[in-house]
RNA sequence: GGCUCGAUGGUGAAACGGAAAUCAUCUCUGGCUUCUAACCAGAAGUUCCGGGUUCGAGUCCUGGUCGGGCUGCCA
């Protein structure tokens, strides 16, 4: 049950008739940030004293006066300036933690206004190999979608593939000219993979080449420059300061460019294979392009290639989602939405929305400087106008109330401009939503990302944080100490690689995802922490005590244990097990999953504290036993569904 | 230049405008050897700086400083 909802709607009771706006007050009432201010706090007096010109706390009496929850409700406190300080009833809590324990949906309730969510996320290109920045979008739009699938609204989750990108040019150019039969006979994929990053490497390096001297005598110019400030020095000592950080910042930049220039020219003068294509095939980048441009414009052979190699990157990308567990509904990429491309800018054209400038077709916003361009001057359509087709097409066929776009945040001005369109188009009841997040970062703090060619694979990072999980979950001396040694190494395998996978999505989950983060698997599978594997763990520790009580615990035999709460550990726990669902829909209101994993890590925490506190298989009464094991079980339950709702899963044992 | 996002103990993070800023981690001290010690207690802050709004500001507004991103034909 939503208790918060319950409290609201007592004060929205007592409020509607005497104030203007209820609703504003009834927001401010929330769960205690300390529990010695109760369970729940309304901080709503203050403000409402101000505009009555009355005192906060009279009118916190006054309220409290009013209100009538003795069932389920103490009589609430005054506290302060005017907090009024909410606790539940202990027998309230004792007879609800039988739902959470044994009912279907552990005591959450399905929303009543069932909304529709297409949900846009993952959306990798295709043959351009998966690494680390693809994790971000996929975890987060997963697990908006599971979350709000579980709270009863309709979710249809849509992959929206680069399949139609400028990378088939340089496949294709490739594996016309240098393609090694026997190789793409054994391992098609990894085959197209090497010809893409051996093109993609030798674009770099043609490109880099013939700017390095001029990289070089920038990095040159500017140092000069700094040293002469050095030498004679502005008078003025701000001004002096000031240039001399204008210096220094424009040297970085010049030596960044360089280091960049000189990587990609290494990546390929290091590796005499490369080096030798790279000569046979100059001006490979424009080649490329060439090839590209055929395929779009419909070339049957550069089609023929394309359809033989899309299934084949598929698979790769597919056996990715198999390991992280994910599903689609719909995988429409960009080559699904490219014959509408012509229409969309004909009718937006038409309806003069959009128009030529500068030889591109152009929608011009007014919230915006730069318009959207819809149509390139040489004709090719872009990312914009696919995702308008995009928009169309959803609109058309699922007719959502919300689309959300799980994409990082530097494509935030993209997908401003790309909703003003939308509306100036006429869609204007859907909500359009860009679930931006920041940048994945290495442990050095730069972006994680590729610099020559040095990607980390994503299959090779899970392959790590398995092995991170194996080495501290399955360490000898730890699993002897836990009395786990009767572990098979099948077993143990399996842990591994739940809790593994588990940490780099609980990581990348619990960040709040506007910011960017540090990417490190040692500490994403510590065994204490804000970790996945410390929530995994505590779920082990109650599926342990159950198996050790010799008592067939179980949904239906739990829901008639009597439920006592004697100790201040227990009484907190059931509270927080019971406000599960307002984690969940706090979550989901601006599309947070880290609300909801700060919720179960302060279960977990909770249920540590219980378990020292509280025996449970030796404890004093055999009722008190039952109690504290419907307890084990409910938190067994509720750390099971929630970890599940963010794609982890859990063992019994670990 | 313009727009935008960020800055919180040494390190990494959390905090719908609410009370005394919450955790983790490192280091140090002290505890158990009890259903898995993966635990418990103690030691760290001018929430970047200045103004403002508010009964109340880490949070909102404004001006700086520093950093990231975007900025007409990439996605």
């Amino acid at each position: 049950m939503q208790i918060l909802s319950v409290l609201q709607e007592h004060f929205r009771q007592v409020l509607s008739g005497w104030v203007e706006d209820p609703e504003k007050y009834v927001q401010m009432i929330a769960p205690a940030r300390d529990s010695r201010n109760g369970d729940y706090q309304a901080n709503l007096a203050m403000s409402l004293a101000k505009s009555l010109g009355r005192k906060p706390q009279e009118v916190a009496q006054e309220i409290v006066g009013k209100l009538d929850m003795a069932d389920m409700w103490l009589q609430p406190e005054v506290a302060g300036p005017g907090f009024i300080n909410l606790r539940l009833q202990d027998d309230f809590l004792a007879s609800s933690l039988p739902q959470v324990a044994s009912g279907e949906n552990l005591s959450v309730d399905k929303c009543e206004n069932s909304k529709t969510f297409v949900i846009d996320y993952s959306s990798p290109n295709v043959a351009k190999p998966m690494h680390v920045g693809h994790i971000r979008t996929t975890v987060i739009g997963d697990a908006l979608a599971r979350i709000l699938r579980f709270l009863g609204h309709q979710v249809i989750s849509d992959n929206h593939l680069g399949d139609w990108g400028t990378q088939f040019g340089m496949i294709i150019y490739g594996y016309r000219n240098f393609r090694d039969d026997a190789a793409f006979e054994q391992q098609p994929v990894a085959e197209l993979s090497r010809i893409y990053r051996a093109v993609q490497a030798i674009v770099g390096y043609q490109s880099a080449l013939p700017k390095v001297t001029e990289a070089e005598q920038k990095v040159a110019t500017a140092q000069k420059q700094l040293d002469d400030l050095e030498a004679n020095p502005d008078p003025d000592a701000k001004a002096q300061k000031k240039a001399r950080k204008a210096a220094l910042r424009s040297l970085n930049n010049a030596k960044e460019d360089l280091e960049g220039l000189q990587a990609k020219v290494e990546a390929v003068s290091s590796a005499p294979d490369l080096l030798e294509l790279a000569e046979q095939h100059p001006a490979i980048e424009k080649k490329s392009q060439l090839e590209t441009a055929k395929l779009h414009s419909g070339d049957e052979e550069n089609l023929d290639l394309w359809k033989k190699f899309v299934p084949i990157s598929l698979q790769e990308i597919d056996s990715a989602y198999e390991r992280l567990d994910i599903k689609f509904d719909h995988t429409f990429g960009e080559s699904f939405y490219h014959p509408m491309l012509p229409g969309v800018v004909q009718k937006l054209t038409e309806q003069g929305l959009a128009r030529e400038d500068n030889g591109a077709i152009c929608v011009f916003l007014d919230e915006f400087a730069t318009p959207m361009i819809i149509q390139k001057s040489d004709g090719a359509f872009l990312y914009s106008t696919t995702d308008l087709a995009t928009i169309d097409y959803r609109m058309e066929h699922f007719k959502p109330d919300a689309i959300l776009y799980v994409v990082d945040h530097r494509q935030g001005e993209h997908f401003e401009k790309l909703f003003a369109a939308a509306r100036k188009i006429g869609y204007e009841d859907v909500e359009l939503n860009h679930v931006s997040f920041g940048t994945v970062l290495g442990k050095d703090g730069k972006p994680f990302k590729t610099r020559s060619g040095t990607v980390m694979g994503l299959d090779l990072l899970l392959d790590e944080a398995v092995q991170a999980a194996y080495s501290v979950v399955c360490d000898p001396e730890r699993l002897a100490n836990s009395g786990l040694q009767d572990l098979t190494e099948e077993e143990k395998l399996h842990i591994a690689n739940t809790v593994g996978l588990g940490a780099i999505k609980y990581s990348d989950l619990s960040h709040n995802r506007v910011n960017d983060y540090k990417f490190d698997i040692g500490e994403m599978v510590q065994l204490t922490g804000d970790t996945g594997t410390y929530i995994q763990y505590m779920y082990a520790r109650t599926q342990s005590i159950i198996a050790k009580s010799g008592v067939d615990v179980n949904c239906k035999i739990v829901a008639d244990f009597p439920v006592q709460l004697a100790e201040p550990a227990e009484r907190a726990l059931v509270l927080q097990l019971l406000q599960f669902e307002d984690a969940l829909n706090q979550s989901v209101e601006s599309y947070y999953p880290n609300v909801l994993t700060a919720y179960l890590y302060g279960l977990a925490k909770q249920f540590a504290s219980f378990f020292i506190e509280c025996r449970v298989n030796d404890a004093a009464s055999e009722e008190l036993k039952q109690s504290r094991l419907a307890i084990c079980f409910a938190v067994g339950r509720v750390l099971e569904k929630g970890l599940g709702l963010l794609g982890i899963g859990v063992v019994p044992r670990m």
